[in-house]
DNA sequence: CGATTTTTTGAATCATATCAACGTACGTGG
DNA sequence: CCACGTACGTTGATATGATTCAAAAAATCG
């Protein structure tokens, strides 16, 4: 049940079965259908969620009504509004199905206790966090410093299956386009390729 | 000489006198003046920095040679190429004073020791990394929100004397405008302002 | 004080957003 | 399984906001 779970942590990590029995006893399950949501703005976020299946998107909506997608959540990945799980306030996101998922969801005091429990939790996750700012100051970076162009291709070499999983206006906001830019800069890309 | 910086670790921590004097013995004081580096693009970033005294911005050369600048650094915070201090690649980025500034350096040996001789420093460092996650979504979230306008607004009631420390030029690159831009913002605002 | 850097202003240009219309794919219930 | 309705993607025309380039004004530094 836990194993795509167990295979994220024994990246850099060797837990014990002891210690597996533990993840297993404080977590659960939860299965989302395609357009569920795991968050909604307004509530505040219980849970740290790790994707075993299918595929998540996490979203703002800012006041001329557009939704602004922060992250995707494919398999493997971890989703969360950590603003909200550490302070406990509303949160202002919105994290729904992209697909029919399932989530492996370890709340507040489950995570506090495996984080002392389980000494490896507690560095693995110091690693998630150092790691998942390292990628957002790229991220940001490359907003600043790409074209939209490159923006769209950069997207494509680091996950070359995203336009087959996700309708391409999300890539859009993803990217902070518009629907129709991105198609116009599609076509464009499809042109040069055929010049060639 | 360390004051400052057993303040920041003050914050949620507890420091015995034996463990102040286990820093003191493993960092290193570097004086900056204005303009010079602490790394420069190229280079392997070995050490964290806690500011003490000063300020510094770390930047980035895009390929129409524009410096964008990714973030400032005043006394209290710490500043690094964390990618390159953990992987050991050579940096992309520049990182330099824009006052004589005080630094204290903590180099990777240092740093290996001190998060396992100080368990709160490994604490520490783990809520350091995920507070700099979350401030830096925020961040990403008000690039793709705001106005131009806004943006400009928001920083000012951050940081309220940043216009004091820091050339206008600089908080447009950092705000991803040009300086032309900042500046027809600024008077925009300030007629506003006037007509109330 | 003069020299250099920074900020401001203006005009032309460019990229993206916006609005509107059309074509296409999709899945849902009859 | 087909038909219909809703979503999604494309295309065109126009508007908007920011950039670029150039030059003057203001501030800062040695």
């Amino acid at each position: 049940m836990l194993d795509t779970f167990f295979n994220k942590l024994s990246k850099g990590t060797t837990l014990t079965e002891a210690e597996k029995a533990l993840f297993t006893q404080h977590v659960t399950i939860k299965k989302l259908r395609k357009h569920q949501y795991f968050l909604q703005e307004g509530e505040i976020c219980k849970s740290v969620a790790f994707v075993s299946k299918g595929m998540l998107r996490c979203y703002i909506v800012d006041e001329k009504n557009n939704e602004r997608i922060i992250q995707f959540a494919p398999e493997g990945w971890f989703i969360s509004d950590i603003s909200s799980f550490i302070t406990e306030d509303r949160s202002n996101l919105n994290i729904d199905a992209l697909e029919d998922t399932e989530l492996i969801l370890i709340n507040k005091a489950a995570h506090v206790y495996l984080e002392t429990a389980v000494p490896e939790f507690f560095k693995f996750n110091y690693a998630q966090y150092r790691g998942a700012y390292i990628a957002l100051q790229k991220r940001l970076i490359d907003m600043f410093t790409l074209s939209t162009e490159e923006k769209y291709t950069k997207l494509l070499s680091i996950y070359p299956d995203i336009m087959q999983r996700v309708p391409q206006h999300m890539i859009a906001s993803y990217l902070g386009l518009t629907p129709e830019t991105l198609s116009r800069v599609r076509k464009k890309l499809s042109v040069k390729k055929t010049d060639a």
